[in-house]
DNA sequence: AGAATGCCTGACAAAATTAATCAGGATTGT
DNA sequence: ACAATCCTGATTAATTTTGTCAGGCATTCT
């Protein structure tokens, strides 16, 4: 105590980093959604998927190619095209969605590689970070689409529009 | 049925962004631990606690001083100085820790300020996002450091050296 | 057949963030 | 005085994020 002599408690706090899902694994998630919301349909534009919820098009075509690469949308090219869910919304989770557009949810690389580490084994603090992973993927793993499509319904929302930053 | 006809189901998987710790984090935690382990002494040259967890001590003074600032760590400037806690590793947090290195573990922003998004408090996707925060949070909160170097002491390690990437 | 529609793809670019380094200042012990 | 340490802001390099652009491809419509 004696040596001790600052303390500056008081200062404002965090200025640091935020560990955020990135505008494709956003962006992507809605889009899902919006077909899901839209399943009774034939199919959906990418275009009315984009204005629906607000993203750049362009964009948005990039997470589509992922998703449809993961087997997780069908698209359908030339006039009359559009996208339509691969699996009924109750058999496709976040989960799916997220690996494809965001990678594992692993807040360190090593959680999934130990091999990036000499020591990994050893490391309590990677234990952590397992455990961080696990409760995500808990999350994401038990929410299907037709569990945030319900969702949505039951809060009365009058609109194809779901919005998040 | 009939109008689909691709599936690339079996093309590679996962091209996308990762949800990761920052170094500032992991370093910081490490930092953290390691002032724990080493708690006995008086005092913790950031030299040697950058050696020990391989580093770059300049690096490390930055995230040292968002510590001090946030009150986590007390520091002792001048010939013979050097860091220690400034509580007893059995009532600091990860949580703290991260807080104040990473910020906030809320995936979106419109988590920890509704104001962000004009119908946040409609939006089902938010909802996983606090989902996702709240659980994360509930790790980082049980965790000390204290937990942390028992874990650490379990283990066995032979040194000092907190490895993760 | 040809035009229009809509998905597909890779290249490119701007902006933001991350991960440092650098230079020098301030404080303390000897 | 001098060496040892912490302190701080400026600067920089690398990487990632967030798109845009240009054009191609497949399908339907007329």
């Amino acid at each position: 105590m004696y040596l001790l002599y600052n303390d500056y408690s008081f200062d404002r706090i965090n200025e640091g980093q935020k560990m955020r899902v990135s505008t494709k694994g956003r962006y992507g998630v809605r889009a899902m959604l919006d077909l899901a919301l839209n399943s009774g349909k034939e199919r959906i534009l990418l275009r009315d998927i984009a204005t629906r919820q607000e993203v750049s098009e362009k964009y948005l075509e990039h997470s589509m190619s992922s998703l449809r690469n993961a087997g997780l949308v069908r698209s359908i090219r030339g006039a009359r095209g559009g996208y339509v869910l691969a699996r009924p919304p109750s058999e496709i989770t976040l989960s799916e969605i997220m690996e494809v557009l965001e990678g594992s949810m692993a807040p360190v690389e090593c959680v999934d590689d130990p091999e990036v580490c000499h020591r990994a084994n050893l490391c309590v603090t990677r234990d952590i970070w397992a455990k961080m992973k696990e409760a995500i993927d808990n999350i994401l793993e038990s929410t299907t689409l037709q569990d945030l499509a319900e969702q949505y319904k039951e809060k009365g929302s009058s609109n194809g529009i779901i919005y998040n930053i």
